[in-house]
DNA sequence: TCTAATTTGTGCGTATGTATG
DNA sequence: GCATACATACGCACAAATTAG
């Protein structure tokens, strides 16, 4: 029989056997004894050597593959893939694009995550095929799963091959699995409905409220919920695509969650001599630091973004399975 | 024993056997080492020369066939029937920080590339030990490696297990390796020197130029850049890390990279019912949309992150290995 | 081309101890 | 005392990938 000479596994000890088989390979990349690239020996033969079940040795195996040191090749073996033995988790976190406030989220949630957690940032821009592949590609590599699914539908099979309560449902959720996978979501609906009942007082001196809602990427709550405003409040209304070669007229409040709309409508507003904030509204979405001095201050529907990262790293560290609705609210500026 | 010259098996590899032979023939073909109708060397004489099973090669010769890359004639020999190799480009891209120009950056480059090319997104945040593991540990995993290595020096030696003309360097450079790496690179110290003699006209009513350089993530080529200028024009001028607590003063300009400066200092000049681009001056830096309608437009200087995405895509499909400096303007606006 | 050996990956069943309510 | 859930450990069978002869 083949000797191993970088394991040790003592039935007597109180540690469970697949613990004592991961700290042997750590610590035997830690006496460089195993190195970048090596092939570690099979479960087949460790198990024979150390008479172990095939099953305790794969625990082990994939405990460290989560954690980035192993990896595997069906039918070649296991070998060495980082020897950075620090970090006892790695989180694989996919967005949906890369932009402005996600800056906010991420950064609060690395600042808020203690640096023993190593995340892998992706990117699925909203096209499904990217985001199924994404998923299936990497199952297996990563102890956490933080997935912001956008308005997908029925990816369920998808996280059939994840390991349960180890997912994260990020930004968006459905009634459907509500209850089913823990993670911080916005509820977009009640928080429009919400922020316009509070800006009522200001909303008062206008005539008639327009959402800017092209209908790809949004997410249809906040249409559900702009709707409901409008007629619980008795409001005239218009949902429009996109604000291009409209003409914009006086006591019009403007929703426009895209701030290349949002930019677009400002720069109009100023050529027709309105007055922002008397004559036309305006509400934008998701702040930024740059929003407080656009155009002397743009009223935002926001997330807390912030909070957002924060809830997320909570719920890793302590291992919660809750989820949490993420606070909003109507950030009031010059604009309205 | 005939030498072949343009097949490498690496039994210590984790990539199978069969696979290496694969994309030794496609990367054949891609160097032009290999042509179209030209014979391939028999299953025989590769399966000794390299001492594989003859089933290996047999197994890499079936793919490439079904691929339409191989033909064979029994009793003759395979030959290449079609140098149109649609293999798997993936793109390793080594980002310094999620930001909202990023954003820009990005987008250009992703709808640029042939959207058969993936690409996965990391961060080092300007960590060096995150720098020298992301590196490593991907070593191997991608076909081009493009990085943005802030301003660290001396990593050379991490490359060294790169394919060499895979690696390309975005957004800075040293004179060191100019002409060592190819990419698409800001030349921090000309653009701002350019960008403050373009604005010459609008400076002259202020007396005072002061940059706000934190000296943590911001190139020196800025600083430098800025205090050649003001040498060279005979510019009173003050080098402060932060705008906080600062008295602001008439005939002041203020040239702020970070944002939350910037925004700081709008508001500081507000409170103070100083009057922007008349009494103080403001300069930003990485032009966003917002930036447009902040404070009734923000001067900007700026390089073109659009142009950056794009060049930076092209490089990569036509496999050229030019240094391309990018273009960078003052964008002028009412903040002057 | 066929057969065989080795390896990872998955599924199912079973058993035991421990913690929780 | 009982039911339940969870972690640990073992055994077996089968599928699919890799490699060899």
């Amino acid at each position: 029989m083949k000797t191993i000479d970088y394991i040790f596994i003592d039935n007597n000890l109180q540690i469970p056997k697949y613990k004592q088989l991961v700290s042997s390979i750590q610590k035997a990349i830690e006496s460089e004894l195993l190195q970048k690239g090596d092939k570690v020996d099979s479960i087949n033969t460790i198990c024979k050597a150390f008479s172990l079940s095939r099953d305790t040795v794969m625990v082990a195996f994939n405990e460290l593959k989560t954690r980035g040191i192993l990896t595997s090749i069906p039918g070649k073996g296991y070998y060495i893939k980082s020897t950075n033995i620090n970090f006892q988790e790695k989180v694989f976190l996919l967005f949906d694009e890369l932009n402005a406030f996600k800056e906010d989220l991420y950064n609060s949630f690395m600042r808020n995550l203690s640096n023993k957690i190593k995340v892998d940032i992706y990117f699925h821009h909203f096209n499904r095929k990217v985001f199924n592949s994404l998923i299936t590609e990497n199952t297996g590599n990563y102890s956490r799963y933080v997935i912001m699914p956008a308005s997908f539908q029925n990816f369920y099979p998808l996280f059939s091959k994840l390991p349960k309560n180890r997912i994260y449902i990020l930004d968006q959720t459905k009634t459907e699995f509500k209850n089913k996978y823990p993670g911080v979501y916005q509820n977009f609906e009640k928080d429009i409905y919400n922020a316009l009942i509070s800006g009522n007082d200001l909303l008062r001196k206008y005539k008639k409220l327009i959402l800017v809602f092209p209908a790809g990427k949004e997410p249809k709550g906040q249409l559900k919920g702009f709707v409901r405003y409008c007629n619980d409040y008795n409001w005239e209304y218009e949902i429009i695509q996109n604000p291009f070669n409209r003409d914009i007229k006086k006591e019009e409040v403007y929703i426009a969650p895209n701030d290349r709309h949002l930019v677009y409508l400002v720069k109009e507003i100023n050529k027709n001599n309105l007055n922002l904030g008397k004559d036309v509204g305006l509400i934008s979405y998701n702040d930024t630091p740059l929003k407080e001095i656009a155009a002397n201050g743009i009223t935002t529907i926001s997330t807390d973004f912030e909070k957002m990262g924060e809830s997320l790293a909570k719920l890793i560290e302590n291992k919660q399975t809750k989820l949490i609705e993420n606070p909003s609210s109507l950030i009031i500026r010059n604009s309205l």
